[in-house]
DNA sequence: TCTAAATTGAGAATCATTATCATAATCAAT
DNA sequence: ATTGATTATGATAATGATTCTCAATTTAGA
């Protein structure tokens, strides 16, 4: 059993959710697959392999996810929810390119110590936050030329 | 003639678009308004004042305010854009309470200037970037108590 | 094994936003 | 100011991602 597996039942017996052949089907996919995932994407993947899931389920499933910490949703801006597993996973932010989708993942601490900072100054408790820098990737840039 | 005004008009004549008293109304309600209004926010604002216009031609014209550069839309993640005037104002990023829905802008150079150097560090040209801090405003953390 | 409670899948429902299209308004040239 | 070509508007339909509904199925625990 993966650690990841162990999170996940630890949340569902801790809510009496229950264990499914699905959850499991989801999880495997989930991480078997390039990060920020969008549903739609993981869906027709286990499809296309035979693991066959319905969107619904799907949906649910990475919700469930996000709840038990083992994942979580970011919005691009192109209408579509992504998901990436951030278990054991620094955080991070990303730069995206807006000609070829690219995304690539960052992480800065300077950038979070002055994040914090600005909370400080407003008396604000701090649960999440997004930083994201879209513009032109090195390879589009060139491309472009 | 507002400053505002002007640059709607200039854009308008440069796509060879035209001055409609639509537009006028929507910049007008909209310069009047509060800052990080949803297009449904506006419409039912202008329908209250009599100054009625189609929810399509509210979207239409936010959209044409954005190109015109003279308003940005944000993505708050409660799946409603939101639009904000950004002519004369200094770049800002968001604070937001996810209790009250409370936005409060803040700038930070600093912060800013390491975002470049991440771009520059993977190639990347920038023409954007958004950071939002979710959290729990001082106001809310008080009386939670 | 039995039963209560949770889960699933298929499709309906939702909600914000965009597209459609007939009618109306605007602009530029006369 | 009138005309003609083009764009804008408003009402409503369409879209697309996500959630909800509900009957049938599966799970967990006594």
């Amino acid at each position: 059993m993966t650690k990841e597996e162990d999170i996940l039942k630890k949340h569902i017996s801790k809510h009496r959710l229950k264990v499914t052949k699905e959850r499991y089907a989801v999880l495997k996919a989930f991480m078997a697959l390039e990060r920020h995932i969008t549903a739609e994407e993981l869906y027709r993947h286990m499809k296309d392999k035979g693991a066959s899931v319905g969107l619904a389920t799907i949906y649910r499933t990475l919700n469930l996810f996000c709840e038990s910490g083992l994942a979580e949703q970011r919005q691009f801006g192109d209408g579509q929810a992504r998901y990436e597993l951030t278990y054991n996973v620094n955080h991070h932010d990303h730069l995206i390119c807006r000609q070829c989708n690219k995304i690539i993942e960052f992480e800065n601490r300077e950038i979070e110590k002055l994040q914090e900072e600005v909370a400080k100054k407003h008396h604000f408790k701090i649960f999440s936050h997004r930083l994201e820098l879209y513009g032109t990737c090195a390879t589009c840039t060139k491309n472009n030329k």
